[in-house]
DNA sequence: ATAAAAATTTAGGCTAGTCTAAATTTTTAG
DNA sequence: CTAAAAATTTAGACTAGCCTAAATTTTTAT
């Protein structure tokens, strides 16, 4: 059984490793937890000594299959409970991560499964990440960025990279939600912001910035 | 903001000094929390500190209107979250206890809050203990023990003392629900046992210890 | 009333997870 | 290729919460 603390680690190691690419750095870790990176070493120790992790000194780090199975349990939790809270309980998709960040370290597998059944098994959570299988598989979206899309192409919005608050509200202003369809205008030579039209016919302007952090098929 | 730790002491303050009279020991506490004594003492000098606790050395403790306060808030949070477990989830009375104590410590007043609506603002919890309000009131209940009743009498099963597994699935054999009516038949002069009629018209023999923990109206 | 028993507190120590400062290794720039 | 910079690890220390053993206070039983 694994502390809250550690579930954080492997949590944050897998997102990080599926984000850039290879072995995680122990500055990166420091800077996602909030820790100093002395701090990130004695941790990756420990993971080490549990098997959980590969860890050589000075070489950055990876999962192990036992430390991935873990952190899809965790990332899996996570999911379905933001699904809960915007579905159930009408929260907004800005407002859920911090409260999921708690309810994902809840040990109950009877809990999980029946929450998912009375989720009606959702595959995709509140910001469209696909929520890992219970057997501990990761389903593979194919999504690409707004920003390598082209002038002309019709787009839909299926999920986000970025899950700050201030980001997800700025969306809502712009009238890019999750599930609608964008038509891409133009991109700007300037600073590669993206004119698109909404679904409800409005024309809005789209940084670079953030059409890196939208996914879309 | 307190720690888990804390809040678990709070509530089981609370809960000691609701079920005996007066001040609450260090070694009841130590049982309950499933500690030992020394290190009781230590998170009392804390909380006493904090102005949570009311504590004078070898003299037990009692709650100061914010640790009252903070105290009913945990319990709040735990009922309703077993309110939550069996009537959306479909778990039984019996299963949620442990998932409830950690459910509890999750931090947000609106979760709180939008909970609450959700489940339809609940008056009671699976077990029959009252739900403390948003402006945290204990309500009153008024209900006795069934061991107090007398031959003769028809009462109301409202609530349970006693929360383990064992307890209530013994219950449910005993065909003794929350809500039903029992008539009492006999009461034992030999060990107390009450000899009762069901509402589906079982005859079931309840010891004087099941009796004693059943609350009744 | 007082000695034995029970309850409680104090003293000192342990682990998890964090920190700062110093030492070490790797990377990068000239 | 090597010196400076950056990244990482080690060393030593702190807090929360727990422990055991010993000391102290309160309660109980004669």
């Amino acid at each position: 059984m694994q502390s809250f603390t550690e579930e954080n680690y492997l949590k944050t190691i897998y997102n990080l490793a599926n984000r850039q690419q290879g072995e995680v750095s122990t500055n990166a870790l420091a800077e996602v937890t909030a820790t100093k990176a002395a701090s990130v070493t004695d941790m990756l120790r420990k993971l080490s000594e549990k098997q959980l992790i590969h860890y050589k000194k000075y070489q950055g780090v990876r999962l192990t299959e036992e430390g991935e199975r873990l952190a899809l349990q965790i990332i899996r939790r996570h999911r379905l409970w933001e699904v809960f809270l915007v579905e159930k309980l009408g929260f907004s998709w800005d407002q859920v991560h911090d409260i999921a960040e708690e309810l994902e370290h809840i040990r109950s597998e009877e809990l999980v499964t029946r929450l998912d059944t009375y989720l009606g098994n959702p595959q995709f959570d509140p910001h469209g990440d696909p929520i890992p299988t219970s057997a501990g598989q990761m389903p593979e979206t194919g999504y690409r960025k707004l920003s390598e899309a082209e002038v002309g192409e019709g787009v839909c919005l299926m999920a986000v990279l970025e899950h700050s608050a201030g980001f997800l509200q700025h969306l809502d202003y712009s009238d890019l939600s999750l599930g609608s369809t964008v038509i891409v205008q133009e991109i700007s030579a300037f600073d590669k912001s993206f004119r698109v039209q909404t679904e409800t016919g409005r024309t809005v302007f789209v940084s670079h910035e953030v059409a890196k952090n939208l996914l879309v098929n």
